[in-house]
DNA sequence: TGTTGGTATTGACCAAGATCAATCTTGCTT
DNA sequence: AAGCAAGATTGATCTTGGTCAATACCAACA
């Protein structure tokens, strides 16, 4: 996974040169933008928004989109693709705090302190909606639906997190796992994709440190699961054969 | 802990009459305001958010601040006592998803759905000023400032919440009880009392359930920290001996 | 076509922490 | 002051998942 070459590249690709055309299909005309920051807005809202997003930027596999002490200045709202957010520790293992898919936001964490927490990186080629964060604001002072929606998707994220926080007390290792493969599936099927048939992007190791497991017990809980007929696996082709009964899985245990 | 009764005095207490001197005691007077909404705002933009504020309300130890479910339509800024959060999830244990002190805002994971998603529960006798949301996103429409720091505050929320995901996936017990000891006396300190002597609201279950552990682990984890002259406790009354060491250990571990 | 490097599976062993259970404290209530 | 209930401590097991290590798989590439 090569990750260094990337990172410099940054100024350039913001700012690279885009045809008219391209630029034209902005939030008004995407088609994510109910799961965006857009969503709810009428018609007229949205004609004062068009010019919101500056341009957009391709990150290819393995790149980084912003690593953490980054100064921040925008949010990215990814187009297609597939990313991880994560926090390195000095010294130890870094952690996975997320995946993102298409329609969903990277970067709030940099807000709190004009710095980015995280490192993002793309875990497939992807292509990311550059939102400068200070025209963003200034927006959503004058378009009330906006700020609405804005304060909508980071109350979210916190909300998302706290669902984490749940499934890291709580859950034994095959119920976390069946809990990630749910929560894909459902993002999946909100995006018209296929709830019971995706491509996980995902490495053991990551979806390990993502779930606060070593990468043999997310394999081992793959098998688990795949034995007792709830999944079948080829590859990263990954299907849900039994979703109730996974969602049924994903009810923390009974410990503490 | 009785919680059964509380709930109903919701709109009686929110609306109770209060003095009007009380009043005046809103955000541009308060001691807590750089760490609560208003931080970073020069005097004349507070002038206009003294309304702001619409009522103060006690919550006895004990009692139920807002509970999942309920409508949301207030933020809640913590003006002495402590909270904690947790989620009760049907069929099993409930799980404590932070605790909040003076000068900190509950409630923010309800502006996602119009409504809470976490019960808040007073841990000491404790009194909170009421936020009116729709109210505060008016004003931070018109103030910069405030916007701002609404912002921050929110991101700095969700940046709290990696804090917890990277001890709960990577630490072990006795880094993570170090860890909430080490953040509580941060949050003290910030607060103007010392940092190296507290009293601990919490009880073991409650610290365990925050911690991803068992009440028994957390009291042995005490005991250890204890043995080894980190710590000493007496009661509630908790004292910080060697704070660096303590800091020191809160890295996770090599697992995974 | 074979080599290579990253990824995944599988097994044997071990340790941290959960579970079960028996006191012991502490603070309230009457 | 006595009695009680909630909380805390401590000990004896048991289980889960981490650790270490060997091997298998698979895609990119020379």
């Amino acid at each position: 996974m090569a990750e260094k070459p990337a990172h410099e590249e940054h100024t350039l690709v913001r700012r690279a040169p885009t045809s008219a055309a391209e630029l034209r299909t902005a939030c008004a005309s995407c088609k994510l933008r109910e799961l965006c920051l857009t969503g709810m807005m009428t018609d007229e809202e949205l004609a004062g928004i068009d010019e919101l997003v500056e341009t957009r930027r391709r990150v290819p596999r393995g790149e980084v989109l912003f690593a953490r002490g980054d100064t921040f200045d925008a949010l990215y709202a990814v187009r297609t693709g597939f990313f991880k957010t994560r926090i390195m520790v000095p010294e130890g293992r870094d952690q996975v705090t997320g995946f993102q898919m298409a329609g969903e936001l990277l970067g709030l964490d940099g807000v709190a302190n004009d710095e980015h927490e995280v490192d993002a990186i793309a875990l497939e080629d992807s292509e990311v909606c550059t939102i400068p964060y200070h025209e963003l604001e200034r927006l959503a002072r004058v378009s009330q639906p906006l700020q609405r929606q804005l304060h909508r998707v980071m109350s979210r994220e916190i909300v998302r997190d706290h669902g984490v926080m749940l499934l890291l007390g709580g859950m034994k290792a095959d119920a976390r796992v069946a809990a990630l493969l749910v929560n894909l599936s459902r993002r999946f099927k909100a995006r018209g994709y296929a709830a019971d048939q995706f491509q996980l992007r995902a490495t053991r190791e990551e979806m390990g440190s993502y779930l606060g497991l070593t990468l043999e017990t997310v394999s081992r809980a793959f098998k688990r699961l795949q034995d007792s007929g709830l999944i079948s696996i080829s590859g990263r082709e990954t299907r849900l054969l039994d979703l109730p009964r996974l969602e049924g899985m994903t009810a923390p245990s009974d410990v503490h």
